[in-house]
DNA sequence: TCCATATTCAATTGAGTTATTGAATATAGA
DNA sequence: TCTATATTCAATAACTCAATTGAATATGGA
């Protein structure tokens, strides 16, 4: 019956799952607050921490007691604090350890210079790369590189998962001065991916007189 | 920016909140494992282990080395262990003191035993219990106790949270010989609920002359 | 080269989760 | 009793996750 204790612990993660929790354990572990004091102190509506706050009492991971108008939550015991600098202990040497191995590919020269419009063509059509187009959808559909998909910054993370690991990202936005295909790169890499940005952008491609495509050959992109 | 480091906690006790990937990593724990090793282990398909895997992976926890044909996952790390056990360890605590808390009610005495029919009704109208079928749907669509909310042992879980916390629960089946009931009463008050059974079940309150109610008034319960 | 095999991919389906909104409930005090 | 206030409830819409299926990919050996 060994199932029995490993849905036990997923409940408990679950409720550990989500980062406004992790933010309300925090807030609580420097004290008993009552509802309002808690949303207060993390930005959330009212009903929201309520909501919050009795996922973390299902799992048993904090207690509440009621007094005249006025609940108050405090954590379960010290088990739970001590679970909590756990868990998070190890979050922050993970990050560490992304941090390091970023650091190091950036040290070892040209692996990760931006990538020249040259190239690009030929590597796209091996498969060798995988191009994203990180502006938003509208300025994708009026245009992109061919092959290329759309995967605005805000999806990126989610679509990273349908990209073959070994394929090499490309990213591009509106040009030189644009950020998105910056800030699209280094999330890529931090879930240890192989990513550049092309060195400029979609408009300097097509000031280039390289083709452009128009229709969405794989709506939604070909990858999910 | 402390919201950055509780996304990467969260990203972290995701890849925890699942019972299977708890498997997974316990199976990992003792030792390096192929993919169809891994699968075969815990019972899941491979292409299920594997997409497990991969979220394990991405969340850092464990890492893969391909060989040949095989890829081989392994445990990031000691720390991954040890987080593996320290959470465990927390689930087992809240999951004994449960079982006491249950024992200690048991003991009191009476505010267990099972219900009578007589005190039913009018406590339902009052509001003060709150009455579950947790028989098979069709079988409440057949016919139910006034007022009772079709809960099938298999939602039971997900709906108690919608049910308020003060009132008492009062489940009830097929008859005494059915363990339906006792399964929900069981599982109502590990999490913490009042909850009973009634004594006997549906079949008796019919053959007793009280009333039946065949269309659902709230349908799909009036909680959720 | 072709084949067998281990693993991963891609798409789909159903289920669960989150934030939000407005309503309901409970309690203290006038 | 009525009112103000803290909290919770209920419903909803958008999003995310899990398992399944069949196909695709990669590797080693015939």
């Amino acid at each position: 019956m060994k199932h029995r204790l490993y849905e036990e612990v997923a409940r408990l993660t679950k409720a550990l799952a989500s980062p406004r929790r992790l933010e309300l354990l925090e807030v609580l572990a420097q004290g008993e607050r009552s509802v309002e004091a808690v949303a207060q102190a993390t930005g959330l509506s009212v009903a929201n921490a309520s909501q919050h706050l009795q996922v973390l009492r299902e799992a048993r991971l904090v207690e509440g007691r009621k007094q005249g108008l006025f609940v108050h939550y405090r954590l379960a015991g010290d088990d739970v604090a001590n679970l909590l600098t756990t868990v998070t202990r190890v979050a922050e040497r993970r990050l560490a350890e992304v941090d390091r191995l970023i650091r190091k590919y950036r040290d070892q020269g040209d692996e990760f210079e931006p990538v020249g419009r040259r190239d690009l063509l030929a590597r796209v059509r091996s498969g060798e790369v995988v191009v994203l187009d990180v502006r938003p959808e509208e300025e994708y559909r009026a245009g992109h590189i061919p092959g290329a998909l759309s995967v605005p910054l805000a999806v990126l993370d989610r679509r990273l998962r349908a990209i073959p690991r070994k394929a090499e990202i490309v990213a591009y936005c509106r040009g030189p001065f644009c950020l998105l295909a910056d800030d699209a790169v280094r999330l890529a890499r931090a879930r240890g991916r192989r990513a550049r940005r092309l060195e400029d952008g979609f408009p300097e491609w097509r000031a280039a007189g390289l083709p452009v495509e128009t229709e969405d050959p794989r709506p939604e992109g070909g990858y999910r």
